[in-house]
RNA sequence: GCUCCCAUAGUUCAACGGAUAGAACGCAAGCUUCCGAAGCUUGUAAUGUAGGUUCGAUUCCUACUGGGAGCACCA
């Protein structure tokens, strides 16, 4: 039934038969580029032609001639050097793209991954410091991965891990007691930290006074101090739960370093045939690994970033009974992450080759500003609310009833588009202006176009008009490329890679763009229930999509 | 010093080792008596340098140049 597969196995059959012996996944037939090629191409005629010993146009041809007719291609033909390519019978896509219209919302998704058990980490911001954009990022990526794998069929629960303890809770302590806040406001938390940070720099008796507070938050043996710190903790969480409400998350486990600590000490300990003494601390040595040495007990017998990882890892298993973590971190993190993998694949076997991790990239202004070490650091909501402002030029002059509402999802899909756009662990340069301006390659371009579908499609439906695909008609570029959703979620989700379904969305929506601007589509003919289908299927396509990457779609906007 | 990552139009991004390297912004010129102009159409312009592997290299390997990150008790 599946004409890809047909095809594979039609070409090692045919391959077989001239002498030359592959298996089916040796076949690279992937999607062309060009749509006047057809829409499967295959060079493996090109690849074998040396084994085979004959040309490579020759090669094509016989394996053509001995593939005979594959159900659902209708067209098969040799092209440039020794291409093969397929072209899909129209009767077979609109057969598709009926299926999807009656899937609704599961049109794409699949089961590859059904009974797979997955907990993905991301974000882990810290309380008592600020939800800066950079945390945007790994936001963003993490939650479009979740949804990714939860459409292949994937259980997917969602771990959030905050640092509650460390020396940026003492800076913001120390502030805090020094103006004598007993009850601190959002405002209070978010300018303690850079303070103390600052006074902690420059100060050599205010570091100190740190360093003790630091010593006293960690023996709770000061109930002042036990009162604020739990005051500012549940604070800054319920602050950050507001944020992941405008960014579309909901988290299942929050794990936290204050429990992560202990347990990891504990496993470390353990395992001294895996970790060692060395200068009075507990280290792993990755040098026989081809990695470098870390530090997971520190000297004062105080777990380091590295032994809380293995706690967090027993902490998740122990919550969940995983296939697979995967931890969304930061690039920077990548070396110190391939250490402690190394270190937990020795001293956990029984969640090896469970764990894993990507690494995101930094988001950066194109002016240069923003840059945490310079001071000015700008928060995730003061970003959104810029964007928010400038939205709401276009959006209270819009169709939709709550402007307010409709500009905040343009602003969010605006920021979430600019960080899903490109490929996973690469920097991300903010251009404000360009995010600003809404147009072209951006978010608002995606939902400006599902907006739209979605009118003229309630539009139709109004006029009670049969919405039904001619199958007898040709396939168009736009028919074709909505037909290749199944194929691009797949691959984007075996690859992790969110920016393979974000460039598609964008190139689909200037399809259907470019196609309406050249189609009056209620034009009263018996064609007209064709074209709503096709403007129907394109606003799921859109719809499904923009659910994948994590961007809301108004219906009006 | 060692290790890792990156380098594509003026700018920001695409391109399973394949065909004529795609978009967007910018700039230039157009499109609205008619379903949504946050739109459409046309033009402009790019693979850092030198080698290698391959039938074929933006993609893989080596060197160089230029950016970024990491490298013992921070996270």
């Amino acid at each position: 039934m599946d004409p890809v597969l047909n095809v594979r196995e039609k070409l090692v059959d045919a391959l077989k038969d001239i002498g030359v012996s592959i298996t089916v996944t040796d076949i690279t037939l992937g999607l062309t580029d060009n749509l006047s090629f057809g829409d499967y191409a295959t060079s493996v005629a090109l690849a074998y032609a040396k084994e085979a010993g004959v040309k490579p146009r020759e090669l094509a041809e016989k394996l053509v001639a001995s593939m005979g007719s594959v159900e659902g291609i209708s067209k098969i033909d040799i092209a440039g050097p020794g291409f093969i390519n397929f072209t899909l019978d129209p009767r077979f896509v609109y057969k598709s793209l009926e299926a999807g219209l009656m899937q609704e919302e599961q049109w794409g998704s699949g089961l590859s991954r059904k009974g797979k058990k997955m907990m993905i980490e991301y974000t882990d911001p810290n309380p008592f410091k600020e939800f800066h954009i950079g945390h945007l990022v790994p936001n963003t990526l993490g939650e479009s991965i979740s949804r990714l794998l939860m459409f292949s069929g994937a259980e997917v629960k969602r771990a959030n891990y905050q640092g509650d303890v460390g020396i940026h809770v003492a800076k913001s302590l120390f502030i805090q007691l020094e103006k004598g806040i007993t009850d601190p406001t959002i405002e209070d938390l978010a300018s303690a930290y850079p303070e103390g940070s600052r006074r902690y720099d420059e100060d050599p008796e205010a570091k100190k006074a740190i360093d003790e507070l630091n010593k006293k938050i960690y023996d709770k043996s000061d109930e002042k101090i036990n009162a604020l710190y739990a005051k500012g903790r549940a604070l800054s969480l319920a602050h950050f739960e507001e944020l992941y409400k405008v960014l579309g998350t909901t988290f299942d486990y929050y794990f936290f370093e204050s429990e992560t600590g202990p347990i990891g000490v504990k496993e470390v300990r353990a395992h001294p045939d895996v970790f060692e003494e060395s200068e009075g601390a507990v280290v792993f040595k990755g040098e026989k690994y081809g990695l470098h040495t870390r530090v997971f007990i520190n000297k004062l017998g105080l777990p380091t970033y590295e032994a809380k990882e293995l706690g967090l890892a027993r902490m998740k298993a122990e919550k969940y009974q995983f296939d697979l973590t995967l931890t969304i971190t930061a690039n920077e993190q990548a070396e110190y992450f391939k250490v402690v993998m190394k270190a937990m694949e020795l001293s956990l076997p029984d969640l090896r080759g469970k764990l894993a991790f990507k690494t995101n990239g930094l988001l950066r202004f194109a002016d240069g500003k923003m840059s945490s070490r310079l001071g000015n650091i700008i928060t995730g909501e003061e970003l959104i609310g810029d964007l928010k402002e400038k939205a709401m030029e276009r959006a209270s002059k819009s169709r939709a009833t709550d402007a307010q509402k409709l500009a905040g999802e343009v602003a969010v899909g605006a920021i979430k588009y600019q960080i899903l756009k490109q490929g996973f662990g690469k920097d991300i340069i903010f251009d404000r202006e360009r995010a600003l301006s809404l147009e072209g390659d951006s978010g608002p371009y995606l939902q400006y176009a599902h907006a739209r579908t979605s009118a003229i499609v309630e539009k139709a439906r109004g006029t009670g008009i049969v919405v039904k695909f001619d199958t007898a008609s040709g396939a168009s570029e736009l028919v074709r490329r909505l037909y290749r959703f199944n194929e691009i979620v797949m691959r984007a989700t075996d690859e992790l890679e969110p920016h393979l379904v974000a460039t598609y969305l964008i190139n689909l929506a200037a399809a259907f763009n470019s196609w309406y601007a050249n189609e009056q589509i209620l034009d009263g003919t018996l064609g007209a229930s064709h074209k709503v289908a096709i403007t129907d299927i394109t606003r799921q396509t859109l719809k499904n999509g923009l659910w994948l990457l994590g961007i809301p779609a108004p219906e009006k906007m």
